[in-house]
RNA sequence: GCUGGAAUCGUCUAGUGGCAAUGACAAGAGACUGUAAAUCUCUCGGCUUCGGCCUUCGUAGGUUCGAGUCCUACUUCCAGCA
């Protein structure tokens, strides 16, 4: 896999750049559409292509009971029928979601007190070998370590994969972020140690990222960030990295910045699981190439609607005749889909129609995000991010 | 006209002596960030100094410490018989 730096911005941090993987190239930065289980749901591949998307993501953990299945119709791009570049998730943020988040919602607001799960009753638990688990789906006690998850990822065949890693949760304290960044970078070597064994049986390279954890705590971020930027296993190295974990908004250009000002230049970075627009701004300000979240499709789903000024509840009635966003180019919008028709189809009792809504909403919100992509790329090759970012923000924000 | 049955929050509905009164839908507000999420939370008679207060179950009386619940009359609706 080769990246390419086009431009750098004037902090030194972030970055204009392209990622020419197996199955075609990523212009950066760039918006990962999420499909955890090899299909962004309710948009098919057709679509998501029209919409801009360049890459997706899926999860080794979903996907893991498939993966030999997968390996053999030639891997995810393939299996998926969306034969662009694709990167899988390890497993690692199940460990927190399944752990110590079960039940609760992944927030970066301040005022949310956060607890975490009681151990006796998390449906998964770590320990040096990697994470046991109770299925949520099917109640089968199940085990992924590092070893597993390269296994799985390898024979799913996406062309960037993830180190296996401990998401801890904001509720963490700083012992036990010091132990699970320790743990999960003894994971990485793993990572790495079991991934170039299976890196080309599907017929092409398929890459791994180490992903960097450490909470809100600059030692920890900066050193682990050293350690995986140079860390190697029989000569070979990381061919990216991943910025993982729980962050409150305030922190989060802060800890990209420490972590960036650490890893390698020129390799690619991935913020793992972030897509509001004012995070995705400061990701790429601060270095980061890539990004994946579900928010913009579960918003979607959920009724939100995102729009240049802000976000809108499809709920209200008052502005049924308006369209969508007065300034989107989005297939929803374009086919002239009023905030009303669109309402109508999610609030009826009609399961077809409600999968129709599914579908325009989804697709509608996943362009927002990935058109705010390409417009922070052009603004950084043209010279005028500040002024974008700014702008965009203040509009965006306006009402909120 | 007679005989049954029924009238409860926008709608449907629970309730047969302690009730501002069940549930669902609708409505309103909020949440959601590497998907246990087509999900979840809150409000939903009025007022409130959040302790309560007031007005409510077709209408009007009555029995009772207490009535949406029991009794009487009336109104309307439904069914059957004329």
């Amino acid at each position: 896999m080769e990246f390419e730096i086009e431009k750098v911005l004037p902090n030194g941090l972030g970055r204009v750049g392209t990622i020419k993987t197996a199955h075609g190239e990523i212009k950066t930065p760039a918006f990962m559409a999420v499909g955890t289980n090899g299909y962004v749901r309710f948009i098919a591949p057709a679509e998501l292509r029209d919409l801009g998307a360049q890459a997706m993501l899926s999860n080794g953990y979903h996907l893991r009971r498939k993966a030999p299945e997968i390996a053999e119709t030639g891997g995810l791009a393939e299996w998926s029928g969306w034969h662009g570049p694709t990167i899988t998730d390890s497993g690692g943020f199940q460990v927190m979601s399944l752990g110590s988040g079960l039940g609760k919602v992944v927030s970066m607001e301040k005022e949310r007190h956060v607890t975490n799960t009681a151990h006796k009753e998390r449906l998964a638990h770590v320990s040096e070998d990697g994470v046991s688990f109770i299925d949520p789906f099917d109640g089968q006690p199940d085990f992924i370590g590092p070893e597993e998850s390269m296994q799985i990822q390898c024979q799913i065949g996406a062309d960037i994969h993830m180190a296996f890693d401990e998401l801890t949760s904001l509720a963490d304290t700083y012992e036990y972020n010091i132990e699970a960044v320790e743990r999960t970078e003894r994971w990485a070597e793993r990572s790495l140690r079991e991934h170039i064994k299976y890196r080309d049986d599907l017929g092409y390279r398929q890459n791994l990222y180490g992903v960097l954890q450490g909470g809100r705590w600059e030692d920890l971020r900066r050193q682990t960030a050293q350690h995986l930027g140079a860390m190697q296993v029989d000569g070979v190295e990381f061919d990216g990295f991943g910025l993982g974990g729980a962050f409150l908004k305030e922190d989060l250009g802060e800890i990209l910045r420490w972590c960036n000002e650490e890893l390698p230049m020129n390799k690619p970075r991935h913020l793992l699981g972030l897509s509001h627009p004012d995070d995705i701004l400061i990701g790429a300000e601060m270095g980061a190439d890539t990004f994946d979240c579900v928010a913009p499709m579960r918003e979607a789903r959920h009724g939100k609607i995102y729009t240049r000024t802000g976000n809108i509840n499809l709920r209200k009635y008052s502005d049924a005749g308006e369209p969508l966003d007065h300034d989107c180019d989005c297939a929803t919008c374009q086919a002239g889909w009023t905030r009303g028709s669109l309402r109508a189809l999610w609030r009826s009792g009609d399961m077809e129609k409600k999968a129709k809504y599914y579908n325009l909403a989804s697709i509608h919100n996943l362009r927002f995000i990935v058109r705010l992509t390409e417009e922070i790329r052009e603004a950084m090759l043209g010279g005028y991010f500040e002024d974008y970012k700014h702008n965009f923000l203040a509009k965006y924000y306006a009402t909120s």
